[in-house]
DNA sequence: AGAATACTTCGATAAGGATCAAACCATGCG
DNA sequence: CGCATGGTTTGATCCTTATCGAAGTATTCT
């Protein structure tokens, strides 16, 4: 019997699907309040109160108190690579779901993965970011290549301000099976985006939907 | 309420502290029997069997019969995935022990794992092993040395006999970090160590406990 | 200050599920 | 065949935990 970490500790805290709602909804990436996420997970408020401070006994979200707003968010980006796993499995296994709609057709094209953009449009760049030279890939590490510094300096986005985080990482994508951008440099590329208003959040959702030019401006950066 | 993959239903089949341990000893990626399975995880056969069957049921496990074995193992690569990715959270959100009391002491100096000896005695053993080139170890990988045959054979312990499993295995200790010897190897010096009388397995417990000559043998023979 | 909003704690209830003993299938061995 | 071994099923018990109403705390608004 192996009694390393207490993976079961952390599962049964995700099992709970009032629990698995709110961390969901917080894949979003911003930090929602208690009313908001007792909303998301279908419970009353002291319910979600009670979930809330399992989750943060479990140091799966961290808090911040604004006046009398309290707000969760997940508690990094190794929490929510841990639950796009888990929702990778839970796809592939899962029983055939509902003939998929039109919002989650939006969702499998782009979508926000925590603070980065997912998707088969972020799939797509980080294929020909590498293919280019400007990223280099081996397995799931990503480094920089020579002329990365330069390439996202024309842009606006500066690979070398916040040493904290990794500046790339692999994050494997559930809806295709391939993986895409995180880390610092995939967070600064999605505000971007929507700095550039080529896209917009979908509303209660993690889609994230192109304008026409927004899509060619997106392309003609990243896949040209 | 969002209603994407059921990741409370996955989260959940391993948020159990038996299942979880099950899935732990999978990782090893060798499949393993029910009946391993159950001494893995600490509990009856029957509510191993139990459990087998909801992970099953929920896709995480693949089942080969083989006579009137059957062996469990990992559904694939994705779910090995995910469950590193828990581990990965669970090592970092919980690094704080419990308290380790007196028969946990016992159990830190040697214990049964499933069929082969755990504990510090234990990774003491395949240290010397391969200190003194008995034993060639890359890695996790482990392979008889030149002089293995003849070594063992001194001691009354057939290398070659079963075919089956692997001969010599890996396997992650978890109250020393770092790795003791297991496969038919291991198996058959356990079987020797208790049938020598040098020590004896506590009741109700997977410790084993070292009389003063049984220790003092066990030192000479291994660890001379 | 008083009222309203945001959230947490308490207490009681109800439901789910983990557990094992005993009985029940299935396969291999002599 | 008879017997041992490996696994599953059944049934009853017990413990955990999710849930919400009601009451309590904290912060902002007027």
């Amino acid at each position: 019997m192996r009694e390393g970490p207490d993976i079961a500790r952390i599962a049964s805290l995700i099992g709970d699907p009032a629990r698995a709602n709110m961390l969901s909804a917080l894949m979003g990436g911003t930090a929602l309040t208690a009313s908001e996420l007792a909303l998301e997970a279908g419970v009353s408020l002291p319910t979600a109160s009670s979930h809330l401070s399992k989750l943060m006994e479990g140091g799966l979200l961290t808090l911040a108190s604004q006046g009398r707003h309290r707000y969760y968010g997940l508690a990094g980006p190794q929490v929510a690579g841990m639950i796009e796993a888990i929702t990778g499995v839970a796809e592939a296994v899962g029983p055939k779901r509902v003939r998929p709609g039109p919002r989650d057709a939006a969702m499998r094209v782009a979508r926000v993965c925590y603070d980065h953009l997912a998707g088969e449009q972020a799939v797509a760049m980080l294929d020909r970011l590498v293919e280019k030279d400007i990223l280099l890939r081996n397995e799931n590490e990503i480094r920089l290549g020579p002329s990365a510094a330069s390439h996202f300096a024309a842009i606006g986005i500066d690979v070398d301000a916040k040493p904290r985080r990794p500046v790339c990482r692999a994050c494997l994508d559930w809806s295709v099976r391939r993986s895409h951008l995180a880390g610092t440099l995939g967070a600064a590329i999605l505000d971007k985006i929507l700095a550039e208003k080529w896209a917009r959040r979908e509303k209660d959702s993690r889609a994230v939907v192109f304008s026409p030019p927004g899509k060619q401006a997106f392309e003609r950066v990243f896949l040209g």
